[in-house]
DNA sequence: GCACGGATGACAGCTTCATGACAGCTTGGC
DNA sequence: GCCAAGCTGTCATGAAGCTGTCATCCGTGC
């Protein structure tokens, strides 16, 4: 799940961009308006976070502009003051949600699960698939009920291909899903290790990994 | 699905070739202007991708003349940086989308699709024929709702076939489709192959491959 | 029956993937 | 601020299976 975080204060963007990390996203910071549309346009995004006021603009523009061209990606405005004006301003422009700053980097977190959680047609974040027990939100993992501990980048692995379970996805679709571009550099092996460590653990569930060579991996239930 | 990519910038070329193959398409490497005419010379393309800054000249030439020429096949244009000017002339030139560098390969490959299913009239990319479901965006073949494991070189031509069904296919445009020019010392017999574990795998799903003597395959339902 | 185009099984080469070991770095505890 | 533990990603090696060639057999039309 990549997040694309529009912010040009740095403190609260990388302070973000962290806690989301740790969250299981892969975020892209752009201080201004002309970087998110670069950042956007160059790639696809789960959610946006957008705050409104920009050097060089205001972010309700930048979020016209995208509904226009047609871009239904979901996106959560920041707004510095409590207006009522502004904030129902954005939402009729077209974003999905609001949180006025300063706010609780939990419930930026819990807000943009909601957002991503919806794109992806699921109605919770608890996935129930033969023995395994996913839940996004508490990054929890049950496989027979028993408790499996799991890293970031092997529940963020986990989400990707359970979000889209039943389809062959390409290696790059799961490395852009894990890395930001500030990660570009890191080999696609990385991708088939981290698999080979969730098959480890999600041996016994029931729910398999499926390697079809030359096009990706596919998750879904054994059998 | 046969492309042309008409770029001079080799990475960017290449890395669009790779993930294309793995999504399907046969790639060619045109880095001029005087490459991709020879190319679209010599055989037909399902869609071009066309760079605008080239070597020898800018694509919008290229894009005219073949226009002009009464050549209608889709071309995605890629622009390096996002000028409304350069798009909308290109547009007017008769591109049919485009796309400003640097791209996401995911969204390249997303809007090929669109540009090649349009060609082949088909409303979605999910394919229902008899008891056969074929994906091409998920890469998923099912038979009588089990799934079918297929590889990615007889996927490509179950594609061209589906695109082409009822149409006699001649050997050559199958080979065309599912070989760039790299591989052009391929034996055709390959064709022949393909076709043999294609009808293996689609057995007892009402549709067949036909063979026409001398002629080519045809694809439809059985009986 | 003969010739030619096509079908198909077997196989070797090669790409792609799996996986263990390891070094660097991050993180959290004290 | 230090230390330990564990997460991360690289590398190397070996396995797996896709790919295309070859040889042989089939079947159709003349």
């Amino acid at each position: 799940m990549r997040i694309l975080i529009v912010e040009d204060t740095s403190d609260v963007a990388e302070a973000a961009s962290a806690s989301l990390g740790r969250a299981g996203f892969a975020c892209d910071i752009a201080p201004t308006l002309a970087d998110a549309r670069a950042c956007a346009d160059i790639t696809g995004y789960a959610a946006i976070v957008l705050d409104l006021n920009l050097p060089d603009g205001t972010g309700r523009d930048f979020l016209r502009d995208r509904r226009r061209g047609g871009d239904l990606t979901p996106v959560l405005v920041l707004t510095a003051q409590f207006s009522v004006e502004e904030r129902v301003g954005a939402l009729n422009e077209g974003a999905d949600d609001y949180l006025v700053k300063p706010f609780d980097l939990r419930e930026l977190e819990a807000r943009l699960r909601v957002l991503t959680r919806r794109e992806a047609g699921r109605a919770e974040n608890r996935v129930r698939l033969g023995s395994l027990d996913f839940d996004a939100g508490a990054q929890s993992l049950r496989v027979g009920g028993a408790a499996v501990t799991a890293t970031r980048r092997e529940l963020a692995l986990l989400n990707l291909l359970i979000a889209n379970r039943g389809r062959i996805m390409p290696k790059e679709r799961l490395f852009d899903g894990l890395f930001g571009f500030e990660n570009a550099d890191v080999g696609t092996n990385t991708i088939e290790l981290y698999v080979a460590r969730l098959r480890k653990k999600l041996s016994g569930s029931g729910v398999v990994i499926e390697t079809h060579r030359g096009l990706g991996y596919r998750l879904d239930l054994d059998g």
